[in-house]
RNA sequence: GUGGCUGUAGCUCAGUUGGUUAGAGCAUCGGCUUGUGGUGCCGAGGGUCGGGGGUUCAAAUCCCCUCAGCCACCCCA
C-alpha cells in the first residue's frame, strides 16, 4: 500500500474530467427540475442498521459490500452504499409524511467495497430520483419518462434500452417464489454452485444467472406473470400503457430481478453494451415496504439511480471548456501592470473570465493565452495607457482593434 | 471474495539469448523572437523500470511475494 496512490477503487476527478462528471450531474438537477424535483442531501454515513434493516440481511450489499466502522463513541457507522435508504430515513426523521407526494432529487458519492474493474469503483458517483407517497402506476410512468429524458437530454439514450419487469404485490411475489423455489428444488442437481446458495438466499436471482448450465434450466422456469394476481397484473398493464402514451420504447424481461429486498411491482433497468459487463446505466423501480420497514409510516414509493461515471464514459455532449479573455500588459512600466490589474479587478467583478499571468514578457504571455484557449486579449502597453485606451485581438481572427478604455466592457460583450 | 492478463518519462510505447551512463514520439520548459500566440528550427529538464526480496560477476529482462490497473465471475450504477 503505498500513501502516494489513490485508494483502492477510489479516483481523483482531474480538471480536465470535471467538466463531464458536472454536466452529467447538473443534466439531471436541470430534468429533474422540470418534472417538479427538488434536490435533497443526506449525509455519506448513516447508522450501519439504517442499511442493513432496508436492503435486506441476505443482499451482497449488505454482507459484503459495505464500508462499516466504530467512530469513537462506539456506534456502528456506514458510508452509504445507494442513497434510497438514507432519503428514506430523512424522510422519517424529517417528518416529511405530512408533504404528500415528495418528488426529491439527488446527487453524491456512494461506496462499495468490491473489487474494482471498468465502470465500477469502491467510491463513484450516482444520481438519482425518488417520488414518494404515490399508490399508483402513473408514479412509475413519471419516473421511467424522467430517466428515459434524462439520457436523451445526455445524448444516450440511443446506446440504451429499457428493460421492464413487474415482481408483483407482496402476494404474488410470494407465490412466484414458491413456485421457482419448487421448479428449482426438482432441478437442483444441475444447477450451478453459484445458483444453489441463491435458491437459499434469494432464489428470484438465479433467473438472470449467467451460467450456461443455469440459462437452460431457466427456458423451463414458471413466468412470475403466470403468479400475478389480478391486482398486480393490472398495476404492470397500465405502467406498459403510460409508457406507450408517453412514447418512451421498453423490451419485457421477464428474467430481470433485483437484488434488494424492498423491491415490488415495477422494476426496470436502461442498459448497454458499450461497457462491457457493467450494462447497467440507470435501474430502479418500486418499494412500497422500505419506509415501514425502516420503522415509518407505510408509504408507498418508486425511483431510480443513474451512475454518474458510466453516464461520462458514454457521455459524447459535454460542453467544451469555456474560453477566457487574457490580460497582456507590454513593456514592465510599474503604471501600465497597476492599471492592468486594476481592469482585470473590474472585468471580473463584471462577470468576465479574464486570466492574468503572473510574469512574463509579452511574448511569454501571448504563448500562454494561447495555451489556455483564450478567445481574445487585452494588450495594454504605455502607448495604450497615454490614449486612455487598450489593444484588444481577437485570436481566432488574429484581427486587432484599439478600444477606448470607457468602452472596453462593452466591446468586450460578445466573448462573454 | 475467485480466476486470468498487464505494470518502463506527464501520455502512448520501444528496449535483442540477462551485458556499459534505459530510448523514441507527443507533452513540458528554454532559445531563435525584451510590443504579438498557433507553424518551423535548435536545445534542456524529466525515469525509485509499480514496490520488496531472491538468483547471478551482472536484472527493466529470470524466480517469489506484494500493490495497482484491466478482463471475466459474483454483484451492481
Amino acid at each position: 500500500m503505498s500513501p502516494l496512490q489513490p485508494v483502492r477503487g477510489a479516483r481523483d476527478i482531474l480538471p480536465e474530467n470535471i467538466l463531464t462528471h458536472r454536466h452529467v450531474e447538473e443534466t439531471l438537477c436541470r430534468v429533474a427540475t422540470c418534472y417538479g424535483y427538488s434536490e435533497i442531501v443526506t449525509p455519506v454515513f448513516e447508522f450501519t442498521e439504517v442499511f442493513a434493516r432496508t436492503l435486506g440481511d441476505t443482499s451482497d450489499v449488505v454482507t459484503k459490500e459495505m464500508y462499516t466502522f466504530l467512530d469513537k463513541g462506539g456506534d456502528s457507522l456506514t458510508l452509504r452504499p445507494e442513497n434510497t435508504a438514507g432519503v428514506a430515513r430523512a424522510f422519517i426523521s424529517g417528518g416529511m409524511a405530512q408533504k404528500l407526494p415528495l418528488k426529491l432529487f439527488y446527487r453524491g458519492p456512494m461506496f462499495r467495497y468490491e473489487r474494482p474493474q471498468k465502470g465500477r469503483q469502491r467510491q463513484f458517483h450516482q444520481v438519482g430520483v425518488e417520488l414518494l407517497g404515490v399508490q399508483g402506476p402513473a408514479a412509475d410512468v413519471e419516473v421511467i419518462a424522467l430517466g428515459a429524458q434524462y439520457l436523451e437530454w445526455l445524448g444516450v439514450l440511443d446506446k440504451a434500452t429499457l428493460e421492464l419487469n413487474t415482481l408483483g404485490d407482496a402476494e404474488s411475489r410470494a407465490a412466484y417464489r414458491a413456485k421457482l423455489v419448487g421448479y428449482y428444488q426438482d432441478h437442483r442437481e444441475k444447477l450451478s454452485e453459484d445458483s444453489l446458495g441463491r435458491l437459499e438466499r434469494n432464489p428470484l436471482r438465479i433467473l438472470d444467472s449467467k451460467d450456461e448450465g443455469d440459462k437452460a434450466i431457466n427456458a423451463g422456469a414458471p413466468l412470475i406473470n403466470e403468479s400475478l394476481n389480478d391486482a398486480s397484473r393490472r398495476f404492470f398493464d397500465q405502467v406498459q400503457a403510460g409508457l406507450d402514451t408517453v412514447g418512451v420504447s421498453y423490451t419485457l424481461n421477464s428474467h430481470m430481478v433485483r437484488g434488494l429486498d424492498y423491491y415490488c411491482h415495477t422494476a426496470f433497468e436502461f442498459v448497454t453494451g458499450a461497457l462491457g459487463a457493467q450494462g447497467a446505466l440507470l435501474a430502479g423501480g418500486r418499494y412500497d415496504g422500505l419506509i415501514k420497514q425502516l420503522g415509518g409510516p407505510s408509504t408507498p414509493g418508486t425511483g431510480w439511480a443513474a451512475g454518474v461515471e458510466r453516464l461520462a464514459m458514454l457521455d459524447a455532449t459535454a460542453p467544451a471548456a469555456p474560453r477566457p479573455i487574457a490580460m497582456v500588459p507590454a513593456g514592465n512600466s510599474s503604471d501600465v501592470s497597476r492599471r492592468v490589474l486594476t481592469l482585470t479587478q473590474a472585468l471580473r467583478g463584471a462577470g468576465f473570465r479574464v486570466d492574468l499571468g503572473y510574469s512574463g514578457n509579452m511574448g511569454k504571455r501571448m504563448k500562454r493565452a494561447n495555451k489556455i484557449n483564450a478567445c481574445a486579449v487585452v494588450m495594454i502597453g504605455e502607448d495604450e495607457l497615454e490614449r486612455r485606451a487598450a489593444t484588444v485581438r481577437d485570436m481566432d481572427s488574429g484581427e486587432q482593434t484599439e478600444v477606448p478604455l470607457d468602452s472596453l466592457q462593452s466591446h468586450l460583450a460578445r466573448y462573454r
